[in-house]
DNA sequence: TTGACGTATTCCGATATGGGCATACGATGG
DNA sequence: CCATCGTATGCCCATATCGGAATACGTCAA
């Protein structure tokens, strides 16, 4: 098995660095594919395809305009992984503490990597 | 170009769901990895190549302990994860509304997929 | 209808993934 | 020094990825 298929859910449509510059591109409103590729420096293909991405895990929505497509956001999505994320907050901080601990124990444990 | 290594950055990391069991796991303590396959139900080395990537991007520290080796938590690496995933957080109420909009347009746009 | 524009899809190649299995490695205890 | 236990690595496979180029598609205007 490979990895998951990125387009199972956010937390693999978010690991990409220019799906997440998408996103928050967005947050300043709808924009047709074509803007966003150029804003972002990416091809109109390659905008297409990481929106398509988006879409599926439900990130994104569409609105035909005419002969355009506008993409708008749907943060719904980023929710739960905020919550889990959220999870972890009183550990960041109590994390210096285990810190000391270990660097102590490096000292004759010698870590390799 | 593939897709950018999971082992570049923690969004890439949490990805994957068996690593974020493990991370959830250390929450309640350092363990060894032979405790961590067993719990979650996978193989020993399946489990040590998951901790090498949470190692990699430094969510994870090893320390020694005899014949084991202890892994354990270091969060602070998913505090920019939760302060970038915050970012939207004013729009995953707005969505919603947004939302409404674009059901109305749908009656007529038809969208496909 | 035909053309033009905006966008999506397809096909390709190079690379990375996660899992299974066997095995190498490291430290401890005898 | 050697056997043993706990762990990390290497190798192989099937699959998924992202990017580029070419092209198909859909909608509108004339």
């Amino acid at each position: 098995m490979a990895r998951a298929a990125t387009t199972s859910d956010a937390f693999n449509a978010i690991a990409e660095p220019q799906r997440r510059d998408i996103l928050a591109l967005l947050r300043s409103g709808e924009r047709p594919v074509t803007d966003l590729a150029q804003e972002l420096g990416m091809s109109q293909p390659g905008a297409s395809k990481h929106l398509r991405v988006l879409r599926e895990v439900g990130l994104v929505r569409v609105r035909g305009a005419g002969k355009q497509r506008l993409y708008g956001l749907d943060a719904r999505g980023l929710r739960p992984i905020h919550e889990w994320v959220g999870g972890f907050e009183q550990f960041w901080n109590e994390s210096f503490d285990r810190l000391d601990t270990y660097v102590q124990d490096l000292k004759q444990t010698r870590q390799e990597e």
